[in-house]
RNA sequence: AGAGAGGUGGCAGAGUGGUCGAAUGCGACGGUUUCGAAAACCGUUAUACCGGCAACGGUAUCGGGGGUUCGAAUCCCCCCUUCUCUACCA
């Protein structure tokens, strides 16, 4: 894959289908940590293979020593305003009217100063912030030097390959054969990319929601059902907007927008939000219908469920303190891992290395299970922890021992996006008498065989 | 959707142009008292940024944005939102 700094719709497109995550955050590094840690930052931008990152470095610290010259010019005459506003109030108390007006001459000379001074502020600020925009998250110590998919390091791989009946079929033909899935109704109604599931496909659809949430609820997640369109603001704190704005469905009557995943909605939950630390962690799952426009996708990667325009998926959500969120990455990976197993699905869990993941993330595992038709592995999740990067955007905050606010880390990953499972389930089980489905869906089914 | 009334600190609730970051009460936290607790009393109790080693000082924030003014929680405009009534609807 491509995908090296996430800028361009085509391959954040490519590499984000399903995984919620990858599509996600454009928040930002926090400029205390350019400052003080500036090699260490230039090391991690070099490893993501951002190009212009020391200049871009050093115009962003430039422009915060600006910026504070600004703020503290600006504090110092809105200071002295303040106090001669006072004292022309006592005079003007006192029946000083002349005495008063004398003192409003100074008064307008420092109007005229702080707002240059908060103009020019305003304008070091948003140039400030664009370029901080523009900066990938730093990578993790653990993750791999490479550029490309094939330098994305493989940490296990579980299950076997499936061997196949002679007449065995990719899922697109196995969703006709059975009238489980229907494309062609789905172009009538809405358009390319919104199948309509029938039947047995509606309910296996409708099982495995049900299942990856029982599964999350017992793993420690709190369900949430948040809404599915969502304003700008919420948009932009995940960092769908700006600049992404292709990517997802927008309202323009309301000015609101479907969103491309529920990481979007559940993380928002917490913008803005100092947490009592007795809350920590976070731990939400939601489902949601996701919907992406995909503009710029092609090629054969894109047929039957492998690429949809509306997907379902089941995500889960943490927010930790520091220390922890590593360990909860580990934690967010073995309950996937756990899914995969109890669906009997062959899978590999990688590692991916510093060009491959996403633009926000600082560790990135995806998971992928074999698709014995199509005779490849398939992306079904990702999991990313995202350190404050994301905190940072949603100013989510707890306070630490010393009583000072400090950011959060934020982390999710998908448990499970249903179409390719779906994909796999239907393609590793066929037989020549129909699709034998794991055991652990019989009872949410309530049949054990498709056809 | 139409009419009316509101949105103030963790909560409740004063404040309609001047030293108001904001009375008062509750809650919370620290202390005095107590064998311990309660009560009482004293104190503390927002966020961000700037300056400072620090103590501390400054600036901004009373739903959001803009305006008037020497000075705005308070006046004006726009937006968001809550409640009541009407209309509608699952």
């Amino acid at each position: 894959m491509l995908g090296h700094y996430g800028q361009t719709a085509k391959s954040d497109a490519r590499r984000s289908t399903f995984a919620a995550d990858s599509n996600n955050p454009r928040p930002m590094l926090q400029v205390s940590v350019l400052k003080e840690q500036t090699d260490r930052v230039l090391a991690g931008l070099a490893k993501k293979h951002y190009p212009t990152g020391p200049a871009d470095v050093a115009a962003i610290l430039d422009l915060d020593q600006r910026r504070r010259a600004l703020q503290t010019s600006h504090d110092a005459a809105q200071a002295e305003a303040n106090d001669l506003a006072r004292q022309i109030g006592a005079l003007m108390k006192s029946g000083d009217k002349a005495g008063a007006d004398a003192l409003k001459v100074r008064t307008t000379e420092l109007k005229q100063h702080t707002k240059t001074a908060t103009d020019e502020l305003t304008q070091v600020e948003l140039a400030i912030q664009q370029l901080l925009y523009k900066l990938p998250n730093l990578p993790h110590a653990s993750v791999p030097e490479g550029r490309a998919a094939a330098d994305n390091e493989l940490v296990r791989e579980h299950g076997a390959i499936p061997t196949l009946y002679a007449g065995a079929q990719p899922h697109w033909e196995l969703i006709k054969k059975y009238d489980i899935i229907d494309f062609e109704l789905g172009i009538k109604i809405t358009g390319a990319g919104f199948p309509v599931y029938k039947g047995q496909g509606a309910r296996l659809q409708r099982a495995l929601v049900n299942f990856f949430l029982d599964e999350a609820r017992e793993a420690g997640y709190t369900e949430v059902q948040p809404p599915i369109v969502v304003n700008e603001a919420s948009a932009t704190a995940t960092g769908q907007l700006p600049d992404k704005e292709g990517q997802m469905y927008h309202d323009a009557k309301d000015d609101l927008y479907l969103i491309p995943t529920a990481e979007v909605p559940v993380t928002n939950l917490y913008r803005d939000e100092i947490i009592p630390v007795e809350k920590l962690p976070i731990r939400n799952t939601a489902y949601t219908p996701c919907f992406r426009r995909e503009a710029g996708s092609w090629g054969a990667d894109v047929r039957g469920l492998n690429r949809l325009h509306q997907f379902d998926k089941v995500e889960i959500v943490q927010i930790t303190q520091p220390e922890n969120s590593y360990a909860a990455l580990d934690g967010m990976v073995a309950h996937i891992e756990n899914l995969l197993q109890k669906l009997g699905l062959p899978y590999r869990v990688l590692r991916l290395c510093g060009g491959d993941m996403g633009f926000t993330s600082a560790l990135t595992y995806d998971l992928e299970v074999w698709s014995a038709a199509q005779g490849r592995w398939l992306e079904v999740s990702s999991a990313s922890n995202f350190e404050t990067y994301q905190a940072n955007r949603l100013k989510c905050r707890y306070r630490a021992d010393g009583g000072k606010t400090q950011l959060l880390h934020t982390l999710n990953g998908s448990a499970l996006a249903l179409p390719r499972i779906v994909a796999a389930l239907l393609e590793n089980n066929q037989t020549a008498d129909g699709i034998e489905l794991p055991a652990v869906l019989h009872s949410y089914c309530g049949f054990s065989k498709i056809g």
